[in-house]
DNA sequence: ATTACACATGTGTAGATGCAAGTATAAGGG
DNA sequence: CCCTTATACTTGCATCTACACATGTGTAAT
């Protein structure tokens, strides 16, 4: 074997990369998961909301019952701030309006709808986010300052290019 | 606002670790499986007959109940390298089972079983092996050589930690 | 032998994930 | 007005994930 296959090897021979990100983001999500429970929120149920309030809305003084509560981001506009797939996010809305966190209703387009945050969904946000700071200080103790600030730089340049290969393939 | 308090708000506004993370690996997952399906596998499935393969007790501590000479290692022990919760692996290996690339029989002990590939899963291994490897060297070209390197050293340093948090906490 | 505890695994329930296919609506061309 | 195409969302299916609980088994103390 000459240097350069060796090379090739050494460093594939590092492993699999989706094996590992999985692994990691499994334990992660479980420190997430057990440090929300108090709140009833899952770390994934915790983004929708955390995202769905950003757009205005959700709960709003009564500001004329003209149009109704449309504001919300739509449930495209939602998955795609979350990196997930439409579907997924269609499912994953449903435990959170069964539990009267979340309102879907019909937007201006009759075809689209809009993701709002109900006054119990708020309140159920701000009894988790305490929770939420804990599990992200836990985290930054546990991986370090800086491994963690690096451990953030390379998702924020890696996750893009791996969106941007999708598109092109699509 | 002290320069203490700006450093730590600073630190957590860059956002949720675990959201962050399970972004990423939501879509490098995706870039996985795409480039597996042809053989049928998934990167999960992948990753279980992989470690499996690796026949028991040479690699490992001696500790476990490691089982017999020719069959495979536990179900246990098998979660265990995978970083996977026990029940999550018996659920898992359905699929496998039912496709005919596992075999799961009866160990030394009656309590335990032993995880065994078969010859048809050993020959769907060796089909998914190269588009492993073009998914991997995919992977390394979207993510740059030393950006890979580094998150393969951040996740081999921080998931020991949270292993053994979760260890300390049980 | 009985009891008690530790160990190995499976099941019920519930959520997260995404591909393929389906439904409904909007917009544009004839 | 009808037809075609693009858009927005949902459903069927399969898999992945894990906590709480249940079952079966080995081992040691009484």
């Amino acid at each position: 074997m000459n240097p350069v296959n060796a090379a090739a090897s050494a460093a594939l021979s590092s492993g699999c990369t989706c094996f590992k990100l999985r692994s990691l983001t499994r334990r992660v999500t479980q420190l997430y998961d057990q440090t929300l429970s108090p709140s009833g929120l899952k770390v994934t149920q915790f983004s929708v909301i955390a995202r769905a309030r950003r757009k205005p809305g959700g709960a709003g003084p009564a500001s004329g019952p003209s149009s109704g509560p449309s504001s919300g981001p739509t449930v495209s506009e939602l998955a795609g701030a979350l990196f997930t797939d439409r579907t997924t996010l269609t499912r994953n809305l449903k435990p959170l309006v069964d539990a009267g966190f979340i309102k879907v209703s019909s937007g201006v387009d009759a075809r689209s709808k809009a993701v709002c945050v109900t006054p119990a969904g708020e309140a159920a946000f701000q009894a988790a986010r305490p929770l939420w700071k804990q599990a992200q200080l836990r985290m930054r103790s546990l991986a370090g300052d800086d491994q963690l600030t690096a451990l953030h730089g390379l998702i924020e340049v890696i996750l893009p290019r791996i969106e941007d290969a999708n598109e092109a393939a699509a």
